[in-house]
RNA sequence: GGGCCGUUAGCUCAGCGGCAGAGCGUCCGCCUUACACGCGGUAGGUCGGGGGUUCAAAUCCCUCACGGCCCACCA
């Protein structure tokens, strides 16, 4: 059977997929022991189910697949545990823009049936990621049994269970605060889930008459303000300047009059001002500003709410601005100020404005009743934890931003009115003045009069009964929690945690996570926390951080911007494998990619080669014998005993890069340097292997045949299993292919192979007799190339006298210059013609006869070379002249320079001659 | 305001104390029976600027400039 010309990634991707789903290559069980047989675990960062696979996921995961295939062939029992996240917010706004289409609200629905229809969704979309997931390749374990979803019956106990603890240890409470609330999406967010966005926009100063008293107030020169939020002076209940600032020192005490409203207001000194900002004089709006809540804290200020969680302006605004959306009425407010006069300056100004990471809508601070979760505890140890290493940064540069947020760790806000969620596990009384109807939007305002205490419990395990005054009506807190909560538990809670399962024991802390930065602190930190708060101990030991797929022009892919790539049409286009390999790479720790098409074009085109290599390999084993392709079938299997065998220059070289290889790929895996390991293979593969060896085995004569491609097929199989975790579809392709023709049937795959290992040390000798030879080969190349002789003449050379063992290198390996510079014969040391080419080498001088020599053109190309030798013969004699440099340089650098510098003199004066001849 | 990362060939990026590299692109020549998704050859760089440490700096330290990102109650 024929194999086409070029490799076709379809129907082998196909194949494979099916034959590791059927042999259960993915699945993994404890062993006996962690102790002995130390696990290599991954718990996926979870995806949304609202997602479709992008290039942040077909990095991510290539990644992960990678390294839990490397350690799989490296023996270790490896297993990625596969999940979904049911992503809050976000998944609900997903369902709720598709009821929007059919002109419906979920209020419509009623949280019931709209719970249905998420459940609906899930069941239809949540495992469409997966299944793309599975394309590419990902040894995940995707049995429905082994699939994780964080509302699953498992995960959810561990939600309520890790919820209760808290509750009981009392870190989590319930409180008014100031919270960002998102009016878009109807929720309080997280402080971490504002994103800050520069926007342009106006600082407006406005003036605030001076109220000095009596009947209807006298009103005069008075403070004036600065602000980027003018509708929100309708909710001012002060003006606060700098207690020592002399503008306006005077003025503490006195009152001023809110202009637009007939509310008198107090002028007061609170050290949050700073002086040097606008006027120096702030409005102070307790209800929709941060700082303001502070200071009105500080000074007993009223607080009055004017805007809305539906994002409109509240009947506190007044009558004339009530039911205002938040930006019409900013747009009044102004024009109200400047009818009035009071409008100083207007001045534009860019600043950064918090919008909901979901939606991107600009956040509102809102006071609001929320659960909260006080983390002090736990990232205290979380920090003391990573400070003793038990937590391993890649970069390390992550370790400090990660552990200045522990620091800096602040309350999180926990609950969120959505629906789509882990409902809270807390009951109410209806005759308590605890109550969830308090300040929900929509809910009407039921406050009873008796102190009774909020109770926990689920919907299925409920309270029966009111603690403090016996009522049966307990109604359950109608938020959700965080999605990032159930987050925060998944390396643990996808083995089973509360109980303690086989699986927990044996995985758990996981062995590396692998993540993007952007949710360092939303993801990360908050494992790390949550680990060490429930299971004593760090969730895992090292972890891995890449960076973003940008596109070619380095900007953040985005659906608005039309530049996103879809990884499933590359894949489609060029092949799985040479999507993995183009991202793996690319990828430095810590590092953004810059992904344009044209790299992929280049990993296709690795593919090819190496199919080709392949093909070309199985046709020569087809044409050999029998008895000599079991033999070497005995070498693919036992590489070692190729070393005692006769081998030539070529053969040992080529093993010892081979070996190098293997190594320096090993380690670069598992360095978590997968773009190192990726370079260094194809580079051996191509440069090396390919442009060179396999040459070479073309050369060979017919008795040395079996240890060439002995040497030829063990060289191929060890770089097919190296790049297996990188480019698992062709790797197992040829690695079959490979195997069935030199008979060695088996039904295992390359995946359950051992990772190779081949004790030869790269000889330096070889490695610098290799690259005489090779230097030699070019150079003739060289002088072929540039001088016109056709490519396929083959021409005359000779040489100068060599030394001795230079000789003897030389006439072992003639035979390399004349097949691969296509040289006539071995005219060493024989008296060239006149009228020759002449090129030179440190240690030889080359004559190629030409009867129609063009003089002057070699004459260009041997001055050019002498004066680089010059400068270099210069910086080299330079460091040899100074003392410092020859006394404490080492030894071996001193010698290499004098070597070095020896070849330059020695082929500045071949040159020399070769020039003077030519005169 | 604090911090982090980057600045190396035309482009994208490795290298991070000891001879400046790769891929793509350029230019020249080749369908040499594995591969034109290929082969051979060629040009192209004061490693952002300035100081310092060192026998030796693209590489370590300081500083400046530019670009990007993160954090912070930047009215």
């Amino acid at each position: 059977m024929e194999l086409p010309k070029t490799y076709d990634p379809k129907p082998v991707e196909a194949k494979w997929l099916e034959k590791w789903a059927k042999d259960k290559l993915f699945e993994s069980s404890p062993r006996s022991s962690r102790e002995k047989d130390s696990p290599f675990v991954i718990v996926i960062p979870p995806p949304n189910i609202t997602g479709a696979l992008h290039m942040g996921h077909a990095l991510n995961n290539t990644l992960q697949d990678v390294l839990t295939r490397f350690w799989k062939m490296r023996g270790c029992e490896a297993n990625w545990v596969p999940g979904t996240d049911h992503g809050g917010i976000a998944t609900q706004n997903v369902v709720e823009k598709a009821l929007k289409a059919e002109g419906k609200k979920r209020n419509d629905l009623g949280r019931e049936k709209f719970l249905e229809r998420m459940w609906r969704w899930k069941q239809e979309c949540g495992n469409t990621i997966l299944e793309q997931l599975k394309k590419m390749g990902c040894a995940l374990d995707l049995r429905p049994e082994n699939v994780r979803f964080t509302m699953d019956d498992v995960r959810g106990k561990a939600v309520t269970e890790a919820f209760k603890r808290l509750w009981g240890k009392g870190l989590i409470y319930r409180g008014e605060r100031m919270i960002n609330w998102c009016v878009r999406c109807g929720t309080a967010l997280s402080d971490i889930e504002v994103e800050h966005e520069e926007r342009d926009s106006k600082l407006w100063h406005i003036h605030y008459p001076l109220y000095v008293g009596g009947e209807g107030g006298l009103c005069g020169e008075g403070p004036v303000v600065a602000t980027t939020r003018p509708e929100s002076m309708l909710g001012d209940t002060a003006v606060a300047v700098h207690p020592e600032d002399k503008r306006w020192k005077h003025l503490i005490g006195k009152k001023c009059r809110l202009p637009l409203t007939d509310r008198i207001i107090p002028i007061i000194g609170d050290r949050a001002v700073d002086p040097k900002f606008g006027t120096g004089a702030v409005k102070v709006t307790p209800a929709h500003d941060p700082v303001d809540f502070g200071i009105g804290q500080r000074n007993d200020l009223e607080s009055r709410p004017v805007i809305g969680f539906d994002g409109k302006m509240t009947p506190l605004a007044g009558p004339e601005y009530r039911g205002l959306d938040r930006d019409a009425c900013r747009k009044k407010v102004v024009e109200d100020l400047r009818a009035g006069n009071l409008l100083r300056e207007e001045k534009p100004y860019r600043h950064s404005v918090g919008v909901c990471y979901r939606c991107n809508q600009a956040v509102e601070p809102l006071v609001s009743k929320q659960w909260f979760l006080n983390m002090e505890d736990s990232a205290r140890k979380a920090i003391e934890a990573t400070k003793q290493g038990k937590v391993r940064f890649y970069p390390q540069s992550w370790e400090k931003p990660y552990l200045n947020w522990l620091e800096n760790i602040q309350d999180w806000c926990i609950s969120r009115q959505i629906w789509w969620g882990h409902r809270i596990p807390v009951w109410y009384c209806p005759n308590s003045k605890e109550t969830f109807s308090y300040d929900r939007p929509g809910m009407k305002v039921e406050v009873g009069d008796v102190d009774c205490k909020p109770m926990f419990g689920t919907e299925l395990d409920r309270p029966k009964q009111c603690s403090g005054c016996g009522s049966a009506q307990l109604e359950q807190d109608p938020d959700v929690l965080d999605t990032w909560f159930s987050s925060a538990l998944w390396p643990f809670s996808v083995f089973g945690w509360p109980d303690k399962t086989k699986e927990l024991g044996y995985y758990y802390p996981t062995t590396v996570l692998v993540t993007g930065y952007e949710i360092l602190y939303l993801w990360v930190a908050r494992m790390v926390m949550m680990g060490v708060e429930f299971m004593g101990e760090v969730p895992f030991r090292d972890v891995y951080i890449h960076g973003i797929v940008r596109d070619r022009f380095g900007k953040k892919m985005s659906k608005s911007l039309g530049n996103v790539v879809d990884p499933l049409v590359l894949m489609e286009k060029y092949g799985t494998d040479a999507m993995r390999f183009a991202l793996m790479t690319q990828t430095v720790p810590g590092r953004d990619i810059q992904f344009s098409e044209d790299s992929i074009v280049g990993a296709r085109n690795f593919c090819n080669k190496i199919y080709n290599a392949t093909r070309y390999i199985l046709m020569i084993l087809e044409k050999l014998p029998s008895e000599v392709r079991k033999k070497i079938a005995g070498h693919v299997s036992e590489p070692q005993n190729l070393l005692k065998m006769n081998l030539d220059l070529a053969d040992r070289w080529i093993l010892g890069r081979y070996s190098q290889t293997v190594q320096s790929a090993k380690a670069s895996f598992a360095g978590y340097r997968v773009d190192e390991s990726a370079r260094s293979i194809y580079d051996f593969l191509w440069g090396d292997f390919c442009d060179w060896y396999v040459e070479i085995s073309k050369l060979s004569p017919p008795e040395k045949k079996t240890e060439v491609f002995g040497i030829v097929c063990v060289v191929l199989e060890g770089c097919l299993k190296l790049l297996h975790p990188i480019m698992p579809y062709i790797t197992e392709e040829l690695w079959q292919v490979l195997n069935d023709k030199l008979g060695k049937k088996s039904e295992d795959c390359l995946l359950q192979q051992k990772w190779p290992d081949f004790g030869l040390l790269p000889n330096t000798q070889d490695a610098e007799s290799m690259r005489m030879m090779k230097d030699l080969i070019t150079a003739i190349r060289t002088m072929r190339s540039e001088f016109g002789v056709p490519p396929g003449e083959k021409i005359e050379v000779y040489y100068d006298k060599m030394e001795n063992s230079l000789y003897n290198l030389y006439r072992d390996n003639v035979h390399l210059v004349i097949n691969l510079a296509k040289v006539k014969g071995d005219a060493a040391g024989n008296n060239p013609p006149r009228n020759s080419l002449q090129y030179s080498l440190p240690w030889v001088t080359i004559y190629i006869p030409r009867s129609e020599v063009d003089g002057d053109k070699l004459k260009t190309k041997l001055n050019k070379e002498l004066v680089s030798l010059a400068s270099e013969i210069e910086s080299l004699s330079k460091q040899l002249e100074n003392q410092d440099f020859v006394s404490r340089a080492p030894r071996e650098k001193v010698s290499e320079i004098k070597r070095r510098h020896e070849e330059a003199r020695q082929r500045q004066s071949r040159l020399q001659e070769v020039l003077r001849n030519l005169n």
